[in-house]
DNA sequence: TTTAAATTGTTATAATATAACACCATGTAA
DNA sequence: TTACATGGTGTTATATTATAACAATTTAAA
């Protein structure tokens, strides 16, 4: 089990506006949507995006540039992250399966080295696209 | 078998500045290597980036905002790439396991859909940072 | 040769992210 | 209690990464 970091108030406001939204965000949408709330500059939103992401409650989508909210509470301990991107209508899902993740921190590259710290986005089609 | 690209001009300039460089490189510091030789705005070096990206030539690491050549006559097809990053030293390697890439393309996820495309970047030391 | 597609050159601007500094809250150790 | 360390905040300014828009030129087919 993990340890709950309790958030502050900057990271709770931002972590619900992503936790809540259908879609993933980015940072000066996110920026613009807590303005009402007193959160003004860019700054602000990266500092708590940036927290939020070390402790594992939300992720970058590298690719997209985008954070979203975890959906998967082992990420939380083990930075080993996996998502499927629909390459048309941009729709992420998290992709929690224990094979997938048990390949990968296997996995050894030709050094021998394994890696418990990951990211993979599969890009393709989602269901609604296809 | 794959079909050949014949470089342009400002293509052929950035890809041997990459394919030559130890390290992978920033888009900018690209364009300051480049302007020596014609090369002025950064249009031009990201349409150049793009249009390799597109035929395999390089590829982007997304989490670190950096392009390196590939290594790895496959990805030209298949745009299923993979890497591991050193944390310390930014030290990028593609990685090219026939053994992981089957595993990643006959992956499917819980509704069954599987992914030829994919970007996977392993995060851990390298052997000189370890 | 005509035409379509791709590439180039250029200026300006958008989008993403960090530096630097002052201040404040909270916990903890002398 | 006081000092100190740690982490969060607010603010201004700036750095870094990437694209829009438009005109001109080159290339490769039809
Ligand atoms: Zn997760
Ligand atoms: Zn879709
Ligand atoms: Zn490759
Ligand atoms: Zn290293």
């Amino acid at each position: 089990m993990h340890k709950e970091h309790p958030l502050t108030k900057n990271q709770q406001i931002i972590f619900d506006l992503i936790d809540k939204s259908p879609e993933p965000m980015k940072a000066y949408s996110i920026l613009f949507s807590v303005q009402k709330k007193g959160i003004k500059a860019p700054l602000q939103v990266y500092r708590a995006l940036d927290k939020l992401v070390e402790i594992g409650k939300i992720h970058k989508i590298e690719s997209r540039n985008v954070f979203i909210a975890c959906h998967n509470s082992s990420c939380q301990v083990s930075k080993a992250t996996a998502f499927s991107i629909c390459e048309i209508c941009e729709k992420v899902t998290e992709i929690s399966s224990t094979g997938l993740s048990k390949y990968l921190a296997n996995f050894k590259d030709k050094d021998g080295m394994k890696y418990s710290k990951y990211n993979l986005e599969f890009f393709g089609l989602c269901k609604k696209c296809r």
